[in-house]
DNA sequence: GAAAATTCGTTCGTATACAAACAATTTCAG
DNA sequence: CTGAAATTGTTTGTATACGAACGAATTTTC
């Protein structure tokens, strides 16, 4: 294989880029309303689904890193979506939990987030869309 | 659709973003030796394949914003890997070309870009392979 | 040929993303 | 029980990624 053989655009990390890219914008315009990221929507579920959680853990749970995790926990505790409390028996941790607000907003916000899966979705027929997400999850 | 129905692991946003995370993850490791990101690589790529080329045009090849190519522009810049030259016709535009040691190292990294597509497709047949990036180029 | 629209590249601000190094704490091994 | 290893969370630095606003230059429209 040489050079010449080289096509970028049939690279699969080229492909997943862009495909990020085409995601991240639908999620952008969809949640515009709600100031909401995918990675801080993604957080605001999986606090919801654990109840509570630690900062750590849910970085693993949303595949974040933990210097990512902590930008994250920062905006969305600085709006006061979510509140932190100190674990008592590993007093390295802090556990995270939904306020009030955060449960509403995240309340209102599911439907959208099943649009935007909708949306990325749409040029791909119901057997295509299972197939990519089952390939994907292979890649993954 | 209630939100206990949400289940993050099975949105294509949240795969797409784990797929590239694991894609990179194998392209940096591979491309170490040759201290080149992801769309340094692309842009290298892309540049050796229109010969001279625009900081925009080269952007809408590689699919990056203004913004974000004139950074990755700066650093091949820096590094001595691209030249620039301004535009006869059209003063806004500065074209861009390899250097001889930009087109060396792009020579010696081709065969590591094959393998680094290689290892992210490892998972999958090659039936599967062709199908994901079918699939791919129509969510794009 | 002049006004309007578009394009090119830059700058600023915000938000991931992650490597690397670190202190504090907890767990594990012998 | 104690030293080693692992975990938790923080900080710093580098690199995408993109919205928004901008000046300069070019193209389009009438």
């Amino acid at each position: 294989m040489s050079a010449d053989d080289y096509r970028l655009e049939e690279q699969i990390g080229f492909l997943l880029r862009r495909a990020q890219q085409r995601a991240t914008a639908i999620f952008t315009t969809r949640f515009a309303g709600y100031g909401l990221t995918p990675t801080q929507f993604a957080a605001l579920a999986k606090i919801a689904d654990e109840g509570e959680v630690s900062q750590n853990r849910l970085g693993r749970l949303t595949a974040m890193d933990p210097a990512t995790m902590k930008g994250v926990i920062d905006r969305l505790s600085e709006r006061g979506l979510i509140a932190g409390r100190a674990d008592q028996k590993d007093r390295r941790r802090t556990q995270w939990r939904l306020t009030d607000p955060g449960a509403a907003l995240l309340a209102a916000a599911y439907g959208d987030g099943f649009a935007v899966t909708a949306e990325i979705m749409d040029p791909l027929s119901p057997r295509e869309r299972a197939t990519v997400l089952r390939l994907l999850a292979k890649i993954v």
